[in-house]
RNA sequence: GGCCCCAUCGUCUAGUGGCCUAGGACGCCGCCCUCUCAAGGCGGUAACACGGGUUCAAAUCCCGUUGGGGCUACCA
């Protein structure tokens, strides 16, 4: 038999890292089994649902990688996938069960349930319908609902034990009456959650029903459906729910949560998913955790999830994403970095081919620090945006200024410098020879001081890389142009002697 | 309140009664590399929530306590 998995988000918000792991593990699933994913839209809640949301969270998900067979978008034998467009497929089966007394018109009002609530609530009760409308002659409430009176359609729980295999839980049960008398039609004709759910599952075909820890409790009323509806269980396999990094639920509050905002961080699909399949779950093979979604879908394995929550980790996923990005090599992470780049106004709508291929040195020399795309930003800032007022305000620039020698250094290179045409690497090298040998200073001490000379910092790559990228950078036609290494080192000295100006005892 | 679920290093986890003086990964710390910060390499720190059982033997099984989560809707 063909295995066939769903996910079903309400379109009621941006798409969730919580939403996006059941979507992963529902994909995994299904591609280790050759099976298909279905994305069926659980759009019932009509006061909450948005088209909008639905195309937003279809694209987070087509950004994900994540791909669907079948779906509202590309169709499929056994759609609608929307459920407002099934509405009628849930009343008939609901006529069935009205039929087969198994259900019954209840006509209690909203604020009667509510009140009859908050007696039980008072009176240290389990709060459930009362059953009040069950024993209405079948022919009696008929009637009533011809009349117009306003009506929900309820099931008849039953006493006993109800249970189900989850293979992620093993055996569940709870007792029946525990489950009070839910709802399967609502007033306007829709149906809820349940009812729904084990419609679309059946109809849909459903093997296999992987889905938030949440749903446990809903199980057991969905269990009283396929018995009632006389149809067989799919397998449930339940997946604990992400926290943050408190053990509280994962919320705004941990950080960003939507999948959009991954996406802009500019954190790998691959990488996210990923992340989120090791949460939860743990490679066959220890020490192997990077993975791609191919290599997820081959070693995965649904019975060995975890039952116990998960907190999410921001640390871990920047280095899964990190290690992501290195897999992808600069060329792709050049490309990727270019809108960034753009956006802080640094490079033009259409960069020449010239631009793209001194771009690639940039992205070279920075590509392994960063844990995401975003990161480029600050970490090329000193290509792009030199400030040496605003860098030798850093106290620990100040630090390595005063340190012996240091000034003499940067004077001595800038004269250096000032002797040359052309700055290349070779010439450099030789620059900071002479300057070594004019000062006596060497190592940190000699090197400090001159990628302060050229950055205003006292970090960033490695200065033989970024010497290129200056004196090529000069020539690029860029909204504010690159500054070379001579106007880098005299806009240093400028500030310097400012500020050994107002030093006092200097 | 009732019912259900969960509980191994700070975090994600391996572990399915002896292989566990509890393994791996992230983080953290240290060392190496090095012009810096990183990156990279190497090493280290660190956990079976607690209390009772069962057993020759328990992280692993049972009971209780504590702590967390979920459900208890005409939300999903």
């Amino acid at each position: 038999m063909t295995v066939r998995v769903r996910f079903a988000p309400s379109p009621t918000g941006h798409l969730h890292v919580g939403n996006l792991r059941t979507a992963l593990y529902n994909w995994l699933f299904a591609r280790q089994n050759q099976g298909i994913f279905v994305l069926r839209i659980e759009d019932t809640d009509l006061t909450r649902s948005h088209s909008r949301f639905e195309e937003e969270l279809m694209e987070d998900l087509r950004w994900s990688g994540l791909d669907w067979d079948e779906g509202v978008d590309v169709g499929g034998e056994h759609g609608p996938y929307r459920q407002t467009n099934r509405l009628n497929l849930y009343q008939e089966h609901c006529k069935q069960l009205l039929s087969e007394e198994k259900a019954y018109h209840c006509f209690c009002s909203v604020e009667a349930i509510e009140q009859e609530r908050q007696a039980q609530l008072a009176t240290g009760q389990p709060p459930r319908y009362s059953g009040k409308c069950r024993d209405i002659p079948p022919q009696e409430a008929s009637q009533r609902v011809r009349d117009g009176k306003a009506a929900v359609v309820r099931m008849k729980s039953r006493q006993g034990i109800v249970t189900f295999q989850d293979i992620v839980f093993g055996s569940l049960e709870v007792e029946g009456s525990e489950i009070g008398d839910f709802v399967l039609l609502r007033s306007d004709g829709t149906a809820p959650y349940n009812f729904a759910c084990v419609v679309d599952d059946v109809l849909m075909k459903i093997t296999h029903v992987i889905r938030g820890e949440g749903h446990i409790s809903n199980t057991y009323r969905q269990v009283l459906l396929y018995e009632a509806l006389g149809f067989q269980l799919p397998h449930f396999a339940h997946l604990s729910t992400i926290l943050g990094r408190d053990g509280t639920k994962l919320s705004k509050r941990h950080g960003a949560t939507s999948i959009d905002e991954f996406r802009r961080q500019g954190f790998l699909p691959g990488a996210l998913l990923n992340y989120l399949a090791l949460l939860g779950w743990a490679p066959p093979q220890e020490g192997r955790e990077i993975l791609t979604p191919e290599q997820l879908s081959a070693e995965f394995d649904l019975s060995r999830v975890n039952r116990s929550p998960a907190a999410f980790d921001w640390d871990k996923l920047n280095w899964v994403n990190r290690s992501h990005l290195k897999e992808l090599g600069q060329p792709l992470l050049t490309e990727l970095a270019i809108p960034y780049l753009q956006d802080c106004g640094w490079i033009p709508p259409e960069p020449s081919a010239e631009i793209k291929e001194w771009l690639g040195d940039v992205i070279q020399a920075v590509f392994k620090y960063l844990d995401k795309v975003e990161d480029v930003v600050q970490e090329t800032e000193l290509i792009f945006s030199f400030d040496p007022g605003k860098g030798l305000s850093d106290p620990a620039v100040q630090e390595a200024l005063s340190e012996n020698g240091a000034v003499e250094v940067i004077r001595e290179f800038h004269d250096r410098v000032q002797r040359h045409q052309i700055l290349d690497l070779e010439t450099y090298k030789g620059v900071v020879s002479e300057v070594k040998e004019r000062t006596g200073q060497k190592g940190k001490n000699l090197f400090h001081p001159i990628r302060v000379a050229l950055t205003a910092r006292i970090s960033g790559p490695e200065l033989n890389q970024l010497i290129p990228i200056f004196e090529e950078g000069q020539h690029l036609d860029l909204p504010a142009p690159i500054t070379p290494v001579k106007g880098r080192v005299q806009a240093v000295l400028d500030h310097l002697h400012d500020y050994l100006r107002n030093q006092p005892g200097n």
